[in-house]
DNA sequence: CATAGTAATGTAATCGATTACAAAATAAAT
DNA sequence: ATTTATTTTGTAATCGATTACATTACTATG
């Protein structure tokens, strides 16, 4: 692959030259440019970016962090990031970190080595301290996880109006033994989401039974398998289940399904996050959408807005209840 | 950010002395090599890759091609990839075309400005003209997709045999009127299985009916459920369908439960790909697996290979028919 | 025609690292 | 003590671009 030196050469004119004609910046004759872009064509030249993001001390590269591609949630997230960073001239790399730290470690240093000009991240298991060190001197910008200091910038939604919302829905269609599959509470959603159905359930004076919340380790749909078979082995079994993702939601149906239970009657089911699969299950699943193909333009447009100094202030976007055969009698 | 002048000024040595001990190279004397550390945590010193690339001129990056990240399957070769690369001391740069030629060209690009050192490519859709003239000056492997020429090398399985297994095991089982649900016939897979869908049946003397063979345009749910209304709408009904993609055949399961039809009892149903959906459907789905991280780290291994300039030799790997209860009496 | 003013191009420093080669410091041998 | 061999360190070129500043080539004006 040719360099700017020999183009230079083969158009007869400087190097400084052929980087205006490449950036088209300051005045070059009509002939003169003729002539570099012929050379350019004739070897073929493509500016090395190395060269150029060295001496511009820039990358135009995101870093978007998740824990795992094979999470359908983020699928509509990326999607927006990915489009705004490119009409804004920016490319993205998804980096799944698996929850490894040494992974993580691995994109930080990125950033730090001038690699990527910021980063989006989506994980929830990220080393917050050390993200909050990396912000110090860098673009960082968090998509639906977020940090209760505010240090760095967010978007999401509110989680604990939104499963608010969903336990509400489940009381209103009939339901007073409201179960609770929760993931892990170290998760800020986590906690936020259980502080939303334990609002519903209080405002409605319905019960708060400790053995009806059940909180897995993982988000997979075997995690939801089990849930639900600990919650079917109670002596006084829940007649409805919010679920904070559709994975456990379909885990808990296919459970039910397992145990000769339909839903809605036998027990309805909510879940969260509407992923495409929500769609395909049987009964159709009843969940909670965020806008997250908006999520991701947000995300997007705040860190590219960091990168280029502005100011950034967090964001809550609004939730949607899409009510389906899980909850429909 | 401290760059290696300062470092050096720090330490009282030259740069080429930092640049050593950050290399562990040639021999530089302990007490030497202790002054530079200190100063290397003093500054709070990252080595900027943009520098160490331009000079090394590789980036030890490798760009992975696919269509959508949304598509579960590439999930464990993409993790496959990962370990690997890790293991050389690469990084992946996972690229989500939306089989966008103009997203496509970006990624090129990115590879002939040295911003990458390679491409795994596993989007069926991509380009394949300009894929083969980036592989006169760069290093690329095919995964999972191929092309019949063999300029690229590439890892994947043989598609025809598996689809022929598939189709035996549903006629070993007793089914005689067989459709095939195939995904559009300009990808060479696709091609390949209906190849192996037509030498199961003509094995058996089976009818080969063109009713009976439904090409979808995408490989969504959504498009599983049109081919399987449509099959429905046929007067003499196949007994068994084989789809090339399991999102097809869990669209299918999904249409033949609205029309109160069971697997296998009414219909049998194969799906291809083995996607972790594919357990949680009602019934669970019988399909053929492949082995997706051990294609995904051969990948990249012979990525890594080729970009050191060893002659790298296209793979074929094992596939596996995996039998549930959508084939199961 | 001389001269000022503008447009076009070139020169060379710069970004931050690596490394061949040169030079200095140290150790070993006579 | 001098020479030689070896270890350690420094100097400066290099990777491929951008850009401030200098220089040259035009154009216009009196």
């Amino acid at each position: 692959m040719a360099n700017i030196q020999e183009v230079a050469q083969k158009a007869g004119v400087s190097v400084a030259t052929v980087s205006r004609v490449l950036n088209n910046n300051s005045t070059v004759s009509p002939s003169t440019r003729l002539k570099v872009e012929n050379a350019i064509k004739e070897l073929n030249y493509e500016p090395s970016m190395l060269g150029r993001n060295l001496r511009n001390s820039e990358s135009r590269l995101l870093l978007v962090l998740i824990p795992s591609i094979s999470n359908p949630f983020y699928t509509e997230i990326i999607n927006g990031i990915q489009n705004t960073a490119i009409a804004h001239h920016y490319n993205i790399l998804l980096c799944e970190t698996n929850s490894n730290p040494e992974r993580e470690d691995i994109y930080f240093n990125m950033v730090k080595n001038k690699l990527a000009d910021g980063v989006i991240s989506m994980d929830p298991t990220v080393n917050m301290q050390k993200l909050i060190e990396l912000a110090e001197n860098h673009s960082i910008i968090l998509c639906s996880e977020y940090d209760e200091s505010n240090v760095i910038p967010y978007v999401s939604i509110d989680n604990e109006l939104a499963a608010y919302h969903a336990v509400k829905h489940l009381i209103k269609i009939g339901n007073e033994k409201i179960a609770l599959i929760n993931s892990d509470e170290k998760f800020l959603y986590a906690r936020q989401r259980r502080s939303g159905y334990e609002r519903a359930l209080a405002e409605f004076n319905l019960p708060l039974r400790k053995e009806w919340i059940y909180n897995t380790t993982q988000l997979d749909f075997q995690d939801g398998v089990q849930a639900m078979r600990m919650l079917l082995k109670l002596k006084e079994k829940p007649s409805a289940i919010f679920a904070v993702s559709d994975t456990l939601a379909i885990g808990a149906l296919k459970e039910m399904n397992a145990s000769g239970l339909k839903a809605p009657d036998d027990i309805a089911v909510v879940g969260f996050d509407n992923i495409s699969f929500s769609n395909m299950t049987n009964p159709t699943l009843t969940t909670v959408a965020q806008p997250m193909y908006k999520m991701g333009c947000t995300a997007a447009t705040m860190l590219i807005n960091s990168i280029h100094e502005n100011k950034v202030e967090s964001i809550l976007l609004d939730h949607e209840l899409i009510i389906r055969e899980s909850t429909m009698g």
